[in-house]
DNA sequence: GTGCTTGCAAAGAATTTGCATAATT
DNA sequence: AATTATGCAAATTCTTTGCAAGCAC
C-alpha cells in the first residue's frame, strides 16, 4: 500500500526532488500516513502542536508537487489533501460531511482524452468532481 | 443574450427571490452584464468605489446562488464568476492567463450522467475542468 | 562549515460579520 | 412604519513570508 510507503520512503522521496530528509517533515510524513480520507492543511497543523505550522504548509505542499498527494477543491473552494494511490482518478466530494473519495472509470478518460484534442490550445489536464450527498448522510 | 437581460431584468429577479431592487445591486448588476469572461469579486469591488464591499460580495453570492452567475474554481481554489448562460456547461481554464471559457459536450453529459446512477449516495451535481494554456498563451 | 530548514510572529489576501444609518416597499 | 439593505471597519480564516537560530550533509 501506498499508504504504508509514504512513512517508509519519505527520505528517499524526499532526496529524490534535492531535498534534505529532516525530523520535522519525518512527522508530517508519518501523520499523512495514517490519514485514511481527505485533509486540511490546518488539520493537521492542529495535530502536530511540536511542528511549526510553517512547515507543515510548506512539507504538504513539497509532497503535493511531488505527487505523493494530490488536492481536492470542496465546492467552496477551500483545499483537500489525500494520499495520491497515483492512478488517475476523481473525486467524490460529500457536500454534507465534506468527505472526499476516489473514482474511476475509464470509460470517462477516454472520453476526456477526445475532447481535449477538439479542445483550442494544449490541454494540461482535468479535473471531474461529482458533488453529493453520501450514503451515511443520507442517514 | 443573458448578457443584456440581467442588466435589464435585474429588479424582477431580485423581486421574485424576494429580495429588495436597490441602487448598489443595480450597479453592480450592470457592471456584471458588460463583463465578457470570468471575473473575480474583488475585480468588482475595486471597480466600483461607490458601493461598499460588502454589498457587492453579497450581491454576487445572491446571483450565484440564484442561477444567475455561476462559478469556477481556478487550479489554486479561488474563485471566478460569470454570467451562467444557463445551459449546463463546463469550463476550459488556462493555467497562465486564468482566462476561463465555457464547454459543452452532449456526449460528456450523457456519460456523467450515467455514471451518477452508479455512484452510492444521492449525486447532486458535478463539475469538469480542463486546465490548459490556452492559444492565446501559446503565442 | 555551508546552506537548506525550522519556528515564531507578522504580514497578507480574500471574504464575512456587527452594527448604526439609510433606503425600499 | 416596518423591514431590509448599505457601508464602514473590525474580525475571520487560511496561507505565506521574513529572519535569526538550528540541523543535515
Amino acid at each position: 500500500m501506498v499508504t504504508d510507503s509514504l512513512d517508509a520512503r519519505v527520505d528517499e522521496i524526499l532526496k529524490n526532488l534535492g531535498h534534505r530528509a529532516t525530523g520535522p517533515r519525518r512527522k508530517v510524513a508519518r501523520l499523512l500516513a495514517s490519514k485514511r480520507g481527505a485533509f486540511s492543511a490546518e488539520s493537521i497543523n492542529e495535530e502536530l502542536p511540536g511542528v511549526g505550522r510553517a512547515t507543515v504548509y510548506r512539507t504538504i505542499r513539497l509532497l503535493a508537487e511531488a505527487g505523493v498527494l494530490c488536492r481536492a477543491l470542496l465546492p467552496d473552494g477551500s483545499p483537500r489533501y489525500s494520499i495520491d494511490h497515483s492512478w488517475h482518478h476523481h473525486h467524490l466530494i460529500c457536500s454534507s460531511c465534506e468527505t472526499v473519495e476516489e473514482f474511476r472509470s475509464s470509460e470517462l478518460e477516454r472520453l476526456l482524452c477526445e475532447l481535449s484534442d477538439e479542445i483550442p490550445g494544449r490541454v494540461l489536464g482535468h479535473q471531474v468532481d461529482f458533488y453529493l450527498t453520501c450514503p451515511d448522510c443520507l442517514q
